[in-house]
Formats: structure tokens, sequence, C-alpha cells
DNA sequence: AATCTTTACGCAATCGTTGTCGGGAACGTT
DNA sequence: AACGTTCCCGACAACGATTGCGTAAAGATT
């Protein structure tokens, strides 16, 4: 643990470790030679400022920290690496929590977060997340905070999402056009923001062909292990659907894997699209048509929204922005025309 | 901004730092009654240490730093979220870095770690990384080091990594027991420790069957993009192998695909299997034979490694382990038996 | 020669917390 | 009455770096 410090720079040539610290810092204050002095002694010894001792003093820490639902979704594994090539591109650091669609965890999560003086929250909330007091909280005590993905309209901060409105209402059109008549949406929990905006997508594609909503087509599924697969068997059996548009990466495997296991056709007897970016969508039997989100963008927007707000300080008069990044439809076999 | 110190506490209940802190950790030196007074004006101001007055005096920051490839990777998002479980369950936060497989990078990295003065490192190597001089200065500054998966004979420190040899020795064996002969074994960067367990077990298992070593049916693979295609296709046209078994997540699907591209089918014309844990790997077409590395449970023993090595503080004596996780040889259609 | 400026540096406080030392008060012991 | 204990608690220093203020020495000005 020998780690040198100003201290040791300062004993070793009888200076004064505030005539170190400017010289390293490169003050008018001190003679060019001296300076010269300090600096090659400093890069001989490797001498490397402690930025703990300058979190104390500043009481900001150069890191942020992100909460995300689950890191091994390719998602959020994705819009982390968008956050972290932003942050550390301007010498932030990232200190990452999952919630684990726990809001209990959620609000855990922020207790540490506040305590390890992060300098601004990114957030994406968990599935059970409803109120956001906790996240009032943070504002209150003056920390930037940025939502993305998954964000509340109970709280005013900037957000970064996709357009979930457009992907989904892109993806109803298509089948719509395609010739489906009884289209299911199999969806995530419906505190969640991207299941509303999506659920809107989707009745006003519905509304625009002039094909009457049907409450029974949607779902709201959970996190458990086979909620999915359940509501895609009754689904089929009792609504008789003739396209089951997903929502989320977890979503649309699980429910086409259990069309798969029943032996329903895709696309002809049902056709099939999804809400993801998963890499392998073209590879799947059959290729999966999906709306893809571009998670790594969200993730640098965020990012970038977050360090603007916490280096500009104006938390006064700030304008809370909203940021959509567009989807992107790509049609494969699973929603072909049949 | 308002956060509420010792200082303050203090001073609102007429007392000095020294007693609050003793109070706060129930210390037998202060009178009962005072420490409930203390205890109670703690909780309604919701006093909360400031971990970072803590670094600075303990020098030790109750974090530990991971450095990976890359986070947007099934293995790694898995392993992290290992590594996480461990460390959040005894009080550790984790701070995640990657190299970006550049050996700069990670260089640059560990650099930060230990400016950061976190209390340990988990290190996943870059596909670049030969020389490991960077992890013998860490462990030179008596900062507990466990290398996971991609590990170095170079450094003598824990490590934890998959059974890769029996993993590549059972899919190899199970291609020649298919009746497969021209088993070609494409692969990553010869440097990986990866790597070179899995070409052992490759070998291993066409010695045990008498099955002559073709060194030109072995390719390694580097992270370009259309590398992995280019030497498929290559060796399609060229070595004609009856079979192939890639390794990574990434090659495995990039060789897929390129198979499929080029019309040959599987596992007729050519036997597949990966080396992944790719959830989907059962919802391709053909479905994907694959080696399964237990990722979360590698991160978790990494971790628990580390924490125990962080916490008994015995450098002296202490005997580096080398843990294996199994690994699970999971059949499907792309290598059935034809 | 007396005064003012500039240069170049040191002292001490600060951030929040803990550990070392020390000491006053109350009590018991001879 | 003199001394030893025990119980509680406060003052102070320390962790590493920065910074406002003070100041000695040298040079410049009158």
């Amino acid at each position: 643990m020998e780690t040198i410090t100003i201290k040791d720079i300062a004993k070793a040539l009888n200076l004064s470790t505030s005539t170190v610290s400017r010289a390293l810092r490169g003050s008018y204050e001190i003679n060019a030679e001296t300076k010269r002095l300090v600096m090659e002694y400093a890069e001989k010894v490797h001498y490397s400022p402690n930025p703990i001792a300058l979190s104390l003093k500043e009481n900001k820490s150069k890191a942020i920290g992100v909460i995300v639902p689950e890191i091994a979704n390719h998602f959020f594994s994705q819009a982390i690496n968008g956050i972290e090539a932003i942050a550390y591109s301007r010498g932030y650091h990232v200190v990452i929590f999952q919630s684990h669609e726990s809001y209990e965890r959620e609000v855990i999560n922020i207790k540490h977060i506040i305590a390890r003086k992060v300098d601004g929250l990114l957030i994406s909330l968990s599935g059970q997340t409803n109120d956001v007091s906790h996240l009032q909280e943070i504002q209150r005590k003056g920390l930037p905070l940025v939502l993305f993905d998954r964000v509340s309209d109970k709280i005013e901060a900037h957000k970064v999402t996709a357009d979930n409105f457009d992907g989904a209402f892109k993806a109803t059109e298509h089948l719509i056009l395609s010739g489906r008549k009884r289209i299911a949406h199999i969806t995530s929990p419906s505190l969640l923001s991207i299941t509303q905006e999506r659920l809107a997508g989707y009745r006003a594609a519905l509304e625009k062909y002039q094909i009457q909503y049907d409450e029974t087509l949607v779902k709201y599924c959970g996190f458990g292990m086979e909620e999915a697969k359940k509501l895609v068997y009754e689904m089929i059996d009792n609504q008789k659907p003739d396209a089951i548009f997903t929502t989320s990466d977890r979503l649309a495997l699980d429910c086409f894997s259990a069309i798969k296991e029943k032996n329903i056709l895709m696309p002809n007897d049902v056709a099939f699209i999804g809400f993801t970016n998963l890499k392998v969508a073209y590879l799947l039997d059959p290729s999966l048509s999906t709306v893809v989100q571009p998670a790594f963008e969200i993730g640098q927007a965020a990012a970038e929204l977050l360090l603007d707000s916490i280096e500009k300080k104006q938390t006064n008069g700030e304008q809370f922005r909203a940021i959509k990044i567009p989807t992107e439809l790509v049609i494969r076999n699973s929603s072909k025309i049949s």
C-alpha cells in the first residue's frame, strides 16, 4: 500500500504540500524551476492524486450511478455500454446497480447512491415501481437525474426513451396490412411507461384501420418463469389470434418458444413480431420480425444529458428535456405475408 | 446538498463529534441514555455516514473493480450478475470497466482502478493482453486480484474458469462419436487461456479416437466484423470439414450464420457445435448444440474468492486457488447424428 | 534610505470520520 | 484524607488534497 502522496513529494523535495500541490496544477505563483522539479519527481515516483481526498473536499465523486432492472438483458447491457462510452470519455466513472425488478431494491439502491455521493443518477424503473418519491428525494437533494427507457409521468425530469408509440404503431400497422385482423398484444406490466406507450401505438394503428379494439386480446405479463407461456397457451385456445405482437426481449423469446411448442406455425397460423433488439433475431426459426430499439444510443443520449446537467449546475430555470430515439421495424419471416 | 454530518448531530445535542461517532457505533464507553439520544436524533434527521470520508481514513472503499472485455456480451453480463450478487450481499459495490479487447485500455483501466482505491480487482483479460506486468503491479501494491474466465499462466493469482478442457473434449468426442472425421476448430485469439485450454481438449479427444491432428483445420479468429465469415467460407471451400466446433458467443453466431448463408445444411453437411451460453440456442434454426459455461457461477466464485482474500488480509502464505467450474454439453439439432 | 511591489513559498483550515489520549466527576478503598 | 477505579466524554490529530491568507526576501520606486 505504499501509495505516494503529495506529502511524500514535499518531504523529498523540502517543500510544503501547498507548493507541491500548486506546482502540479501549474499555478503561476510557483517558480518555473520548482515546478519542473516537482513534476519530474512526481513522474518518477508515479504519483497519482487520490480521488477520494478530492471527493471529500469537493463533495463530488466524478462518478455517476446507474440503476437498471437487470444487467443480463440485451437491452440494458447495450444501454450501459452507451452510457459508459460517454461517461469515460468525459472523465466519469460508472457505478452500476440492479433493482431486479423490485421496488424495494430500487429504493435501497437509491439510498446507496446518495450515500456514495455520485454526481448524478441514471435510472430505468423496475417493473414494480409506481411511487416515485424516492426519485423526488434525489431531486430535492439537488442531484441531477435522468430517466431512460422506463420512465414515469409522475416525476418531472430529463427522460430518454425509444419512440415506443411509433414502434408499436408500425408493428401493428404492418400486421394489419399483412391481412391480420385479430392481433394480440402481450406486454409488460401495466405500470411501466413503455407498456402504456406501446399499447397506445397499438391502439392507434387499430383505430386507423378501423379495427375494433378488443381488450381480451391484450395481456399484461409479469416476470415469472412460466407466466408468458401460460398466457400464450390460453390466448391461443381462447382468443384465437392470427397475430401476436409482444414487447421486451424476454417476452418475445418466451412467447416465441411457447408458440413453437404448441406447434402453431409462424407466420401461417399466427404472425409474430417482437419489440426487441436481440442480435440473433435473424437466426431464429422462423427468423424473428422485430421493432429494434437503439439501446446504445439511448444510453449515450441519457448519459450526455446527465453530464451536461451535472456540469452546467444551472438547476435554476433548467428545462427538462424528453428525448425520443426512433425505432426501426425489421420484418422477417415470422410475420411475412401469408 | 444539505447532507447531515456527525458534526450537525453533535451541535444539536451539545456533544462532541467523538461522542456522537462512538454512540452511533454503540461503543461501551458511552452512556446508554446518550446513545439513545444520539441514535434517535440520527434516525430523525436521516443521518447516513459519508463513505468517502471513511474511505479516506481507512484507505479502503468497500468497492471492487471489475474489468471485462465487453459488457454487452452474454457471458460477461451474466458473470457480472454473479459478481454483483455476491458483492452486494457482502456490502461491497461493484465498479465496472471495459477493455474493449484492447490491451491499452486495459492498462488505463488498471490505473483508474488503483487510483480509485478499490479494495480488490476482478479481471478477464482482453484478447490482446500478453504482457501482464500491469497485473503484477497490482499485486505488488498488495491489492487482492482474481482472474476469471480469461486468465494467464504468466501470473500467480486466484483464477476461476470454466472447465474449458473438459468442455472442448466432450464436444469433440461427441462429434467423433457421431461419425465425424474432419472436425474444424474455429477459435479465439491464440493468446487467450481459453483458446489454449479448449484447443488442448479438442486435441485430446482426437487423440483418444486416433484421429490425426490436422492444423489446417484449426483457425484463430480475431474480433473483426467479417473475420469469422471469411474464415468459414475459406475453410469450407478448402478443408471441407464435416463438423465445426467454435468457441465464444460471438464466434458461434458469426460462423453459424456464415454456414447458413453458404447454404450448407446443418447437421447433414456439417455438424456444428458452439461454446456459448446463449439463452436462445434452442430457438435457432437448426437448434444450436453447445457447451454451456456457467457464467453466473463463475462470477460468484470469483467474487467470493476476492472478498475472502480482501477480508482475510492474510497475504502471507496465502495459497492461490484455481477453481474450475464444470461445463455442460447440450446436444441439439445442429450436431445430431446424421 | 525608506517605502512599495512582486515573487515564491509556507501555515493552517477544510472536507467527515475515527482513534488516541487525557481528564473531570463520582465512587470505593485504605 | 489520600489515593485508586470506573464511567463518560471532549480535544486533538490524522487521512490527502486544495486554497485563502500571510510573509520573507528580493527588486523596483521615489
